[in-house]
DNA sequence: TACGGTTGTCGAAGCGCTTCGACGCAAAGG
DNA sequence: CCTTTGCGTCGAAGCGCTTCGACAACCGTA
């Protein structure tokens, strides 16, 4: 292994020069820098990451906390994933993996061991474990054992509080508003919610309630009647699903999806049943691009902007590791795309 | 932050003392190690990671590189990103998320900063640019700058030459015979193959090829005559395909499907058409449980073990650091569950 | 000519941990 | 009784890097 001190003596400067080489942080000459350069190259230079960071206390990792259950929106938290890498790259950072099986010990092990300079936690609950380990300047001045002060974090979700807290997530209130106006405008009167999975809401991950509320205001405005139904997914549970709602409400001709899961089983159970999308009935869907592009009827929908989300997550926690930035709740705000799955409601019989 | 020496004087025992106590290389006093621990746990100590890595030269990470694109298989990367961490931190370990975009330059930034004590490579392609790097003693002795000898590190693929390398996957091959030997048993004589995306193959991702292979030679053995069609998925893909397959060889009535995002298509398009599941064709796809099982007609599957390989690949790279194991090909046996969508062939007209 | 101000380089002191050799002490062996 | 053995503990030497203060060499200015 070549460390720094070999490519000192090659390049004939002295260790210190060669970092300075490398940070940038003192001025070197021209002929110098070169010189270092070249060995770098020459002798197939890596600085150790250890070294770096015990002697910097700074690692250039970026933790990501991932759920453990994948029992929704896989694609999604893949996506992030990804656009978590990659955009951690071209700031200088490298990755740490976590899944949520460690819970709260994660943030102190991590925290606590210097391994990562920060974090994102994805999937955030209302009332998260985690929080009060994150939460910036309000913690009470007692030194709790464990517990570094303000490890600098951004949330992807939002938790019921978000004092103290760097959150970036869809405004999936507006999302929900959004959703149902687009209806209304159509002329339809009875919409149907085909939510997450009842477990979902249990874990009171706030994105789908917080849809809800949406879907519920915009409908109150518009004088949409609104009729919402958690399911589980799969074409059976929709089968069941579907078959309740147009028991309850016959006159259902609107339709919000937002699990993925539960799409194209809807889209097969209305064909099957002669109902033609959008001549008869209308869908929107709250779901990634590809999932609305790909499906057999190409879907009108409001895009969770997986990749979006990611890369503002990494560029605000970064900023905070500057120094440059405080604790901010970032809402994107959604766009809906018309596509083939709406259109106005058919005149009543 | 609490280090080592704080701990120690709270114990009163010297650092080494504390360090022996954590890593249990020397024997310690049942009283010693207990004041020790209480210490630990009183003042919340977490030893410094970077620290740890300079003075022992482990960092006690894995590095797991994932491809960037997503153009398949989401849930099963995702699945098996999240058995690797889940199981590397079992072991003692981290995991560090790399993406593809790198490519072999990744390789020589981690292994040569010892940011990672090991790697394990997905979706890697027959002959990949990264396992030059990789491979182990065959390498020719002259140094070669930036590539440290003998990077440990698991495959989940098979490159088309594997040796000097450690290599997890599923038996492709057996899987394509078992599909298509399934099929055959039930009377089917005209099968057709739904694929990959054309670029999969393009790609010389192995695994599809292998499939191929496997499913020809099976299909040879039974008597079968296959047609195999590469696929983009989505709805308007498969439909062009199957209408293609369908005029080819009008008497086709099983199709082996390895496309998660063509499954639902299919099974839709078939319906329309009048073509009942399993009495008129019978469908076996390749794909995970839980798509198989979602499916609007319960699928008769060969499973995709995701978890299994994610933890596979870390149990025999930890075993590798721990210079228990040589290099080894693991090839895990398919396993086909006959589910609803296959059935026998109907009589000939 | 002498002066403060830059600019470029160096030496040395750590960062917090692991690990090696040394040492004191009690128990076991001659 | 003294030696040997092994156990439990300690001190010190690094691991490879960053960073601070020092300093030599040079500039322009007084």
């Amino acid at each position: 292994m070549v460390t720094l001190a070999e490519v000192a003596q090659h390049a004939g400067v002295s260790a210190s020069t060669v970092s300075y080489v490398l940070s940038g942080k003192r001025s070197i000459s021209m002929n110098t820098r070169q010189r270092v350069e070249e060995s770098i190259r020459e002798l197939g230079y890596h600085p150790n990451a250890g070294a770096r960071a015990l002697a910097s206390s700074r690692s250039n990792i970026i933790a990501l906390m991932i759920p453990l259950r994948t029992d929704m929106y896989v694609p999604v938290m893949m996506e992030i994933a990804i656009a978590v890498a990659t955009t951690a790259r071209a700031h200088g950072y490298d990755v740490l993996l976590l899944t949520g099986e460690e819970g709260p010990d994660a943030v102190r092990r991590v925290a606590g061991s210097g391994l990562a300079d920060g974090m994102i936690l994805m999937d955030v609950e209302l009332e998260d474990e985690r929080l009060p380990l994150l939460r910036g300047g309000a913690a009470p001045d007692g030194a709790r054992p464990g517990v570094p002060a303000d490890q600098p974090a951004v949330l992807i979700g939002l938790p019921a509080d978000t004092s103290g807290l760097t959150c970036v997530d869809l405004d999936f209130r507006a999302t929900g508003a959004l959703c149902v106006e687009h209806l209304a405008k159509l002329g339809h009167r009875d919409v149907a919610v085909i939510g997450e999975a009842p477990a979902v809401y249990e874990r009171h991950t706030g994105f789908a309630e917080r849809t809800l509320d949406g879907l519920r205001s915009g409908a109150r405005e518009s004088g949409v009647r609104l009729l919402h139904r958690p399911c589980e997914g799969g074409y059976d549970a929709m089968a069941l699903t579907l078959a309740r709602i147009l028991d309850e409400r016959p006159d259902t001709t609107g339709f919000v999806v937002q699990n993925e899961s539960a799409v194209e089983p809807l889209l097969a159970l209305l064909r099957q049943q002669g109902r033609a999308v959008p001549e008869d009935v209308s869908v929107v869907a709250v779901c990634p691009e590809q999932v609305a592009v790909q499906a057999s009827v190409r879907l009108t929908s409001v895009a969770i902007p997986a990749q979006e989300m990611g890369r503002y997550a990494v560029e605000h926690l970064v900023a905070k590791l500057d120094g440059r930035d405080g604790d901010e709740v970032v809402l994107l705000a959604p766009e809906l795309t018309v596509r083939a799955s709406s259109g106005p409601a058919p005149s009543r019989a």
